[in-house]
DNA sequence: AGCAGGAGTGCATTCGAATGCAATCACCAA
DNA sequence: TTGGTGATTGCATTCGAATGCACTCCTGCT
C-alpha cells in the first residue's frame, strides 16, 4: 500500500534518486557520507528496493523457475527442497511449477515462465521434442536435472543410470538370483527407460518379465500379486516409491522379503532407507547434483555467452536387507 | 534477449500499443476484429506479456510467497505440493522460501519476500513477536497455517491439536496403558506445544515423563535407548517422523512394537502410513486446509479491506498396529 | 596561481505495459 | 444533410529504478 519509493528516500536524505538508486546497487558510485545518508533515511522508512522495476532496466529478475515432474514419489521432495537451498545461497528466488507428470501441463507451465521473466530454469521434466522451438524462443537458460535433450541443445545434470542398472542387476544374478522380475516406469519417462534397458542387459538370462508400473507406493502394492504367481525369486524396481510398496504388498500376502524373494529400488530416497524396509538400492547424489546444476545454470545466468557442459555423476549401490547381495 | 514488446506487436498489427495492451488485460474494450488482428500479430512474433511490467501499474504481480519451515520431516513436503496445487488452480505463482527451522532465516525472508512485490504470504513458519512489525511494514495480506498469532491480528488456517492429543491420550490410558513416555518437539514450536499440552491433560496419572524431541527421524532412532530405560509401557510421539525412528530405533534393541510398547504419532503423514510402520495417529485434514488458506488468501487479495476469519479444523485418529487402540 | 584529473552528483531518459482523457469513427434519427 | 450517440482508438503519462552524460568541486601538481 503505503509503498515507499527511491524518490521518497532521496527526499528525506536530501539528495537525488539516482543516488538512491546507486547506494542500492552493486557497482554505483556513492560517496561514503551521502551513501550514510541515504541508508539512514531508507531504514527510517522501511524503503526496500522494488526488484521487478529494477529488473526492467537491468534484465534479471533474480528469480529461477524450478519445473518438476511431482510423481507423487518420495524422491521429488527432496530434491525440490535441495533445490531450494541451493538457489538460495545463490541467492536466486525460487519460482515453483509442479507438472503432475502430465506432459500438457509443460506447456502451460514454460508460457507462465516466460511472461515472468525469470533468470533461468532448472527442469526435472521431460519435454515434448516439440517443446524445443518454445524453449529456446524463451531465451532464458535451461537446465536439465537427470533427463537428457535428445539432440544435447540444453545441457543436463545426470546420474548415470544404464550401467548401474546393468550392475545392479549383475550383482542379483551373481548372488544366485535365477528368476528376476522387473517392475518399470512411465515408459516416456527418462530414468525409467534408461534403468530399465540396463536392468535388462545384466539380467541376461535370469531375466523373467517385466511388469509396467508408473512410479507410486500404490502401484508396488497392487503388483504384489502378480509377482507371487509368477515365482520370481527377485524383483527390480525401477524407483524406491514401488519397491517399498511391493514389500508392504508381498507382506500381506505373507511372503517374505528377503528369505522368499529379493527386493531392490532405485533412487536412495530417504523412505527406502528407513530401518523397517531397508532397501538395497541405487544411490543417486542428488544434493551434488542439484548443486552442480545450479552452479552451471548461475555461470550462464552472468556470462550469457559461455556454454556449460552439463555433467554426470555416477551413484553408488546402497545393500540393505531387502536384498542382501 | 529479442524480447518482444507490446510496441512490436502494435507495429506489426497496424496499431498503437494501448490496443495490445488493451487485448491483453481483463477488462480493455477492444473491436473484435482489431483484437484478431494483434492476437495474429503476437502468435507470429511469439509474444508474451510482461507480467512485471504490468504490475509496476496494477500493484498485482500474482505472486505468491510461500514460506514453510522444513524441519526435515516428512510432512512439509507434502504441504509443499499441495500448496504448489492450490495456488495453481488459483491462478497464483509460488515464490517459494525454506527457513530450516531457524528463526533468523525469517527476517532474511521477510525482507527479500518484500522486494518482490508479492500478492500475499502463506506462512507455516513461526514468527518472533517482535517480527509482528515488520510483516504489517509489508503492507501484503498474510496467512498462517497451523501457526497462530498470539494477538490475532493475522488469520490462521490451523488444524485443532490439543483436544486432540488429549483425546489420543486418553485412549491410550483407557486401553490399559500405564506409562506414557511423551516424545516432545522444539519448545518454541506451536503445533508441538499444543500437542504436549493435550497429551499431558490426557494422560493423566499414567504421564511417566518427557523425552526432548527436535521432530527429526533420527532423534526417534536415538530416543529408543531412553525409552527402554524408563520402561514406558507406550510412548507418544508429537510427530510421525520421530514416531517412524522410535519404532525403528526399538526395533534395533530388539523391542517389538506393539507388543513390548505402543507407539503413536502426529501428522498423518504418508511415510507414517506405509504399511511396515503403520502408525497410530493423528491425521490432520492439511489438503482442506491448504485450499481453505489459499482461498481465504485470494479473497483479501482481491478485495484488500476485507478481514478473514481463518479457520479450524478437525482432524482424525487412524488406528494402526502400532498402536492398536 | 593555473590547470588537469577524478570523484560525486543530478538530469533526463529508458525499460514494458496500463490507463485517463480526448479524438475519431460509424451509424442512426430527424 | 446534420447533429447526436456510443463504441474504439491513440496520445501521453505513469509505475520504480538504472544509467549515460554533463556538470560541479576538490585535489594535487607545476
Amino acid at each position: 500500500m503505503a509503498s515507499v519509493t527511491s524518490y521518497d528516500v532521496a527526499a528525506r536524505a536530501g539528495v537525488s534518486q539516482s543516488a538512491v538508486s546507486r547506494t542500492f546497487s552493486k557497482n554505483g558510485k556513492v560517496a561514503a557520507a551521502t551513501k550514510a545518508r541515504v541508508l539512514k533515511a531508507a531504514e527510517e522508512l522501511g524503503y526496500q528496493p522494488n526488484l521487478l522495476a529494477r529488473s526492467l532496466i537491468t534484465g534479471k529478475t533474480g528469480m529461477v523457475a524450478a519445473i518438476v515432474s511431482q510423481t507423487s514419489g518420495r524422491y521429488y521432495p527432496e530434491v525440490v527442497q535441495m533445490l531450494a537451498t541451493a538457489l538460495e545461497s545463490a541467492g536466486k528466488k525460487m519460482l515453483l511449477f509442479y507438472t503432475d507428470g502430465r506432459i500438457d501441463r509443460v506447456e502451460e507451465v514454460l508460457t507462465e515462465i516466460g511472461r515472468y521473466q525469470v533468470d533461468g530454469i532448472i527442469a526435472t521434466t521431460q519435454f515434448a521434442p516439440d517443446r524445443r522451438e518454445m524453449i529456446r524462443a524463451l531465451g532464458r537458460p535451461l537446465m536439465l536435472v537427470n533427463r537428457v535433450d535428445p539432440k544435447h541443445e540444453f545441457p543436463a545434470v545426470i546420474c548415470e543410470q544404464t550401467e548401474a542398472a546393468s550392475g545392479l542387476a549383475n550383482s542379483l544374478v551373481e548372488a544366485g538370483r535365477k528368476r528376476v522380475l522387473l517392475l518399470s516406469g512411465p515408459k516416456d519417462n527418462f530414468v525409467a527407460r534408461h534403468r530399465l534397458m540396463g536392468a535388462l542387459d545384466g539380467l541376461g538370462s535370469a531375466y523373467l518379465d517385466t511388469v509396467k508400473g508408473d512410479f507410486t507406493y500404490d502401484c508396488g502394492v497392487a503388483a504384489a500379486h502378480q509377482i507371487t504367481s509368477m515365482k520370481a525369486d527377485a524383483v527390480m524396481c525401477i524407483n524406491d516409491s514401488m519397491a517399498t510398496g511391493v514389500i508392504d504388498g508381498l507382506d500381506r500376502l505373507g511372503v517374505q522379503v528377503p528369505q522368499d524373494i529379493w527386493v531392490t529400488g532405485f533412487d536412495g530416497s530417504f523412505a527406502g532407507s528407513l530401518g523397517r524396509y531397508d532397501l538395497t538400492t541405487y544411490v543417486q547424489p542428488i544434493e551434488s547434483m542439484v548443486n552442480e546444476a545450479v552452479r552451471q545454470l548461475c555461470l550462464i545466468i552472468d556470462e550469457p555467452d559461455t556454454t556449460v557442459p552439463g555433467q554426470t555423476f555416477q551413484g553408488q549401490v546402497r545393500v540393505g536387507r531387502s536384498a542382501p547381495l
